[in-house]
DNA sequence: CCATAAAAACTAACTGGTTAGTTAACTCGT
DNA sequence: ACGAGTTAACTAACCAGTTAGTTTTTATGG
């Protein structure tokens, strides 16, 4: 007979990460979590310390499991244009199976980071450092122009992020009917910035000198 | 003769703009606000009817005040894509003005807008409306490849607002020493997206058949 | 296999600090 | 004397975290 299971730290967790995406660290109630969770709050501070504790255990294990998929493309071998695309394709397919992962995203830049531990930090870093490596090997393999792997790492993930956590918003913009929002498909998004990202880096045809 | 207004809301809805910045609208402080403006808390209650009211007539004033920039360039006559230079120009500057700008934009994304009422979105709508005009505009007159609005709106802008508001957090970040955060000049990513824009919105030189 | 004790998992009710919002009284220019 | 502007003190609700106690699981020795 299936235990009853006990209480799994995972639906914790998974409660948690809608709450926070919804609300933001501040504006999380942690019955609510508990509640959502269908686990007595007792339980949450049992699993995790503290709410900082729970919301730093949350987004460790979303960043290092990002990081993770980011860094089998760099470690891939393939033409350098095409794991920029994987890159892109990758975080909006981890965007598709971790809905709340945006509007955290957005939160944390917008604070700065101000609950994140060493620890954590170190495991946000890591997506910037796995998608930087990979523009820096199209660098050096003149494959790309020369770009600065930070700027291309923002201009290629940014727009992503920002896209797919906007979607409430958008609807709630094209409900007023003043501006036409009309919704293209995420995916049609996708290879919009795909194609953006590859222009972007591509050598110019014709060199120039400088 | 001008009355002193001896408390005037506009310190209030500066302090403010900073509070909200920093810790969004949960994270806020009523008295915080008041403390960092120098006035009694009744007070704000007395020129702004609630916290919320605070919240949505700052940011009611920004958007609009943003907007018309925005609007400024899509009514005069330059190239198309200059047009969108000083669309990505224009941005940097508002936030040199409006440090808290940014942040309170990736907040606003990220909960849906949940606290803004039907004006306030409708202000909000007049960004992406005057940039998609642009674009438009552009597509219009051939001179850019055929893109959606929206979707050049956000490959444009978006990194802008990211990497704006990630100051903070890069600094963190560059502070661990396990990623390569140099940070280049604002003005440096600035030019860079104008680029990185332009090539993307630029008709292929060899036209292809489809 | 059982008895038992310790450890882990769990719960309902509580606590104390915090926070948005209110109020009643005061000031001062006209 | 009136009313817009201002204040200190107040209040009711909220919320993270605690506690005291119960039940379930696991380890141990005979």
């Amino acid at each position: 007979m299936a235990r009853p299971a006990r209480v799994s730290p995972d639906r914790i967790l998974a409660a948690a990460a809608l709450e926070f995406a919804e609300r933001g660290f501040a504006g999380a109630r942690v019955d609510r979590i508990a509640r959502r969770a269908r686990v007595n709050k007792a339980m949450l501070y049992y699993h995790f310390k503290s709410k900082d504790g729970l919301y730093r255990t949350l987004l460790r294990r979303m960043f290092t499991l990002a990081a993770g998929r980011l860094r089998a493309i760099a470690d891939a071998s393939a033409p350098h244009a095409d794991k920029v695309d994987r890159v892109i394709a990758t975080m909006a397919a981890f965007v598709d199976e971790h809905a709340f992962f945006p509007a955290i995203m957005l939160r944390e830049v917008a604070d700065g980071g101000a609950h994140l531990d060493r620890e954590t930090l170190t495991a946000l870093a890591a997506l910037p450092a796995a998608v930087g490596g990979i523009v820096q090997q199209g660098v050096r393999a003149r494959a790309f122009r020369d770009t600065p792997p930070m700027f291309a790492y923002f201009s290629m993930l940014a727009p992503v992020i920002f896209y797919l956590a906007g979607a409430r918003i958008r609807k709630e913009i094209a409900h007023l009917k003043v501006v036409d929002m009309r919704e293209s498909s995420t995916d049609d998004f996708i290879r919009h910035m795909q194609h953006a990202t590859r222009r972007s880096l591509a050598r110019a045809r014709h060199a120039r000198t400088s």
